[in-house]
RNA sequence: GCCGGGGUAGCUCAGCCGGUAGAGCGCCGGGCUGUUAACCCGGUGGUCGGGGGUUCGAGUCCCCUCCCCGGCGCCA
């Protein structure tokens, strides 16, 4: 039971309401007037319903406003569910009263729109029953991250989004005016992670992370959702078992608790069941290449892999699977190079399969002092701007390893997107601000 | 940043070799007691993204410019 007496729309159809009088709540998100009946689809957060007005089964005065009815009018039902063959779901509600809480104008959303159109009307675009499907994906897949997380002993962090210097360089970041001085939008906690692992051990945050690149891909925002973990004493591999059982546990529960939404997205479930088992398979960066010259792709050792290389190897696999030891020189100077082969380091991507791609990259860090001040140079960055990262290597260093994870990313997987920008509600990207 | 496509009614689009603006949907009015993108009749609808040029005449041709979409690069 809803506040105020109300049910949820669902359960008109889940419980035994046949015959009984509920009230329901909610919008109207289809209305057909036909002579002296009018049958409004009323919809709210749980589902959709047919309810049936008619002149004689309403008090006086009412039937005007019926006729008013209009698309995303909100109004509140009070009626007697009876079954009929001839409503959606078999059910339906035949009104007895009607309070309209708001008319509603021609609402401009039909379902031909153009992309740019309904952009401009996402506040409008996101009362859609796909865009609703994929909030509530979005929702238990961060509601299962942070389950697995919270289970397994790591504590969470809230590290700055308003930081002093640029992190890994190469990204372009967002500048903001901080009292007297420059300051810039975060594109990763890494760094304060790092930080962090010296008195908690195991650290994650949830935060946005900013680029300022005016990407033109489906797989790029300027603001997305950034999950981050960072390990003291992790090696490696042990972070690519977080990384697995942390994405099969959220595959898990949204197949037990979204599998209506999919259905609805018309995501096809059985590509996600294999992602349930792991671990998930590891091939090296030499291996991929392998596999890329194989399929007849121009590429030497050394390059780094493109769209169409990610997309190819993604074709290899049924589940997520790990990329390892990419050559030092294509990574950032944080990561730390394979004592065995100093040309390689120690990280890895996990790529989601059916062309999705990257949705976790991860590495072991650089813990020795020396060593990593002398990568910071090689990369043309300024020792002055990491002085308090570089002392975390003087004052009791440890090795350590640590992931990030796009969620919007992982959300577009799951929920079988096109394109990243559905994955979240108010998309931020190629310098889209409104609304 | 680069390559490709696009901008005409509220929405989706058509508009030929340059000749003075069209359709469907929506909306408004009327009709209809079982609609599922309802249907039928009537009505309404425009700074053709912006600026300049050629021409008797430009939505159409030329130049400049702005915006949007798809792809690449960059990454999560």
């Amino acid at each position: 039971m809803l506040c105020g007496g109300a049910i949820e729309v669902r359960k008109v159809f889940t419980e035994d309401t046949v015959g009984k009088e509920v009230t329901v709540r909610g919008w109207v998100h289809r209305v057909f007037k036909v002579g002296g009946k009018v049958f409004a689809w009323v919809r709210d957060p749980t589902g959709v319903v047919q309810v049936v007005f008619e002149k004689s089964s309403l008090p006086e005065g009412t039937w005007p406003q019926v006729k008013k009815l209009t698309r995303e009018s909100s109004l509140e039902v009070r009626g007697v569910v009876r079954e009929d063959p001839r409503a959606p779901g078999g059910r339906e509600v035949l009104a007895k009263t009607l309070k309209v809480y708001g008319f509603s104008p021609p609402f401009p959303i039909r379902g031909k729109e153009e992309i740019e159109f309904l952009l401009d009307i996402r506040h409008l675009w996101l009362r859609s029953r796909r865009m609703t499907a994929i909030m509530k994906i979005k929702h238990t897949i961060l509601k299962a991250l942070r389950e697995w997380l919270l289970r397994e002993g790591w504590w969470e962090v809230t590290p700055p989004i308003l930081t002093g210097s640029a992190v890994e360089g190469g990204a372009t970041l967002f500048e903001v005016k901080y009292f007297d001085k420059k300051a810039y939008l975060s594109q990763s906690a890494q760094l304060y992670l790092e930080v962090l692992i010296y008195s908690l051990g195991k650290v994650w945050s949830l935060t946005p992370s900013f680029r300022a690149e005016k990407s033109r891909t489906r797989r790029h925002l300027s603001e997305y959702w950034h999950l981050e973990i960072e390990g003291a004493w992790y090696d490696m591999e042990d972070t690519m078992k977080v990384a697995e059982e942390m994405v099969a546990y959220a595959v898990r529960k949204v197949l037990e608790e979204r599998r209506e939404e999919l259905e609805f997205l018309g995501r096809d479930v059985s590509k996600l069941e294999p992602a349930l088992e792991t671990p998930y398979p590891r091939i090296t960066y030499d291996e991929a290449i392998e596999r890329l010259k194989a399929k007849g792709f121009n590429i030497e050792w050394g390059d780094d892999l493109g769209a169409d290389e990610e997309r190819a190897l993604t074709q290899d696999f049924e589940k997520p699977f790990f990329v390892t030891h990419f050559p030092r020189h294509i990574k950032a100077f944080y990561m730390k190079p394979d004592p065995k082969r100093p040309e390689v380091v120690l990280g890895y991507d996990l790529l989601a399969p059916e062309g999705y791609g990257e949705i976790i990259g991860g590495s072991q860090r650089e813990d020795d002092y020396d060593k990593l001040l002398q990568r910071i140079k090689e990369e043309g960055l300024n020792p002055k701007d990491y002085e308090w990262y570089l002392d975390l290597r003087k004052y009791g260093t440890v090795p350590h390893s640590g992931f990030g994870l796009g969620v919007e990313r992982l959300v577009m997987w799951v929920a079988g997107l096109d394109h990243i920008r559905d994955a979240t509600p108010f998309p931020r990207w190629r310098g889209r601000i409104y609304p």
